[in-house]
DNA sequence: CCACTACGAGACACTAGTGTATCATAGCAA
DNA sequence: TTGCTATGATACACTAGTGTCTCGTAGTGG
């Protein structure tokens, strides 16, 4: 779809890299209200004109940047489905014990209540992360490794919601060893080993 | 604790009124890094100095006004247990469906990233609302309405973490026709009824 | 090697906000 | 009524950022 044209002048591709990369960083950093082109420029290592060139204002400049993200890797398709679940929840856990993370996440989400078009941006790359989730959810249905009646949706919000919640509202975020009894109280069932 | 002082001039009463509920709407409308001290003076429709005379620096003003909040109303201690818990998750989606009400809490986590002192207030404060949850999650358990294993604490994060992360990712939140379901998920059970 | 072009630096006028200071006034309490 | 005081308005010098512009230069590709 936007695949970087190879016949590009390499100074642009260049800087398109280190601009969208400053805007991320610092949008983790000072959020959304405090983003400024200046600040940007200046995190880039590049001259104000450059952004001005290329990016018509802020707004344009994050939906950009969050478009250039890397997608969710894909998810595994073999090995114990209770263990899969794990382990998708245990990268999340990960994910929002760093600060750039957690900052990150919010931040975009704050930004997306008045950007409807970031909305839509970022409900579609999180339905993507979120896929992981329920497809590895289903995959432990079809096995018969959990119960049938189970809402992978609701249950997926509940796995990475409580993830979320902790990180958000308690100064004790939950841990790799909180996972086992998060599915237990979720899901009905826990991986009989820790991951690794 | 911080009871206000009848013998206290009602010039400064109002004062502090109304400039504590013009900082908690502009810090839902415009976000932690769009709060200035012009902007909340001009809001509050009071003088830039009368500002700084009493605050010195935009951080003890949103301090000043997070003590500020009511806490939340005392939990119900009688009724069905089960329609207990559906009740404190029901508020929650109410509280997640505003605009307002979600773009605090989330300027507020983020706030609480770079000041420790608000991290503290916050922290207290959401715990008490979590209480309230806790509470009547042990309630049903001690009622044998739930399962004796239930883990009261990780099922609040589920439940609510559910509902917030919902709306923080997607673009469609749940609804309080969702509460049910997602009880079902996390605890085992659902009310019987709705609860009006 | 050379034309092209993306770039950085910097000037410019402008807006918004900061933090301090001064002063007249309106509201309060005795 | 009268003294006290919290307030609002307004001025000030200052900083940071905006958005536009021009120009010299360095990197690119033919």
């Amino acid at each position: 779809m936007s695949v970087p044209q190879n016949d590009e002048d390499p100074r642009i591709t260049r800087t398109r890299a280190v601009v969208h990369r400053a805007t991320l960083e610092l949008l983790s950093e000072v959020g959304v209200g405090g983003l400024t082109m200046e600040g940007v420029a200046a995190r880039a290592g590049v001259g104000r004109s450059t952004l001005y060139r290329r990016w018509a204002d802020l707004g344009t400049l994050v939906r950009d940047a969050v478009r250039s993200r890397p997608g969710p890797p894909p998810a595994a398709t073999s090995g114990d489905p209770i263990e899969r679940v794990a382990q998708v929840l245990e990268h999340l856990v990960a994910a929002m014990a760093d600060p750039a993370g957690f900052r990150a996440m919010s931040n975009l989400a704050l930004a997306a209540e008045t950007d409807a078009e970031l909305a839509t941006l970022l409900h579609d790359d999180n339905a993507k992360r979120r896929r992981r989730l329920i497809d590895a959810i289903d995959h432990a249905i079809d096995a018969g490794a959990i119960d049938q009646d189970t809402d992978a949706t609701l249950a997926a919000y509940a796995l990475a919601g409580a993830i979320v919640f902790a990180r958000m509202t308690t100064p004790t975020p939950l841990t790799p060893e909180d996972v086992p009894a998060l599915m237990r109280q979720v899901i009905g069932v826990e991986p009989d080993q820790p991951s690794r």
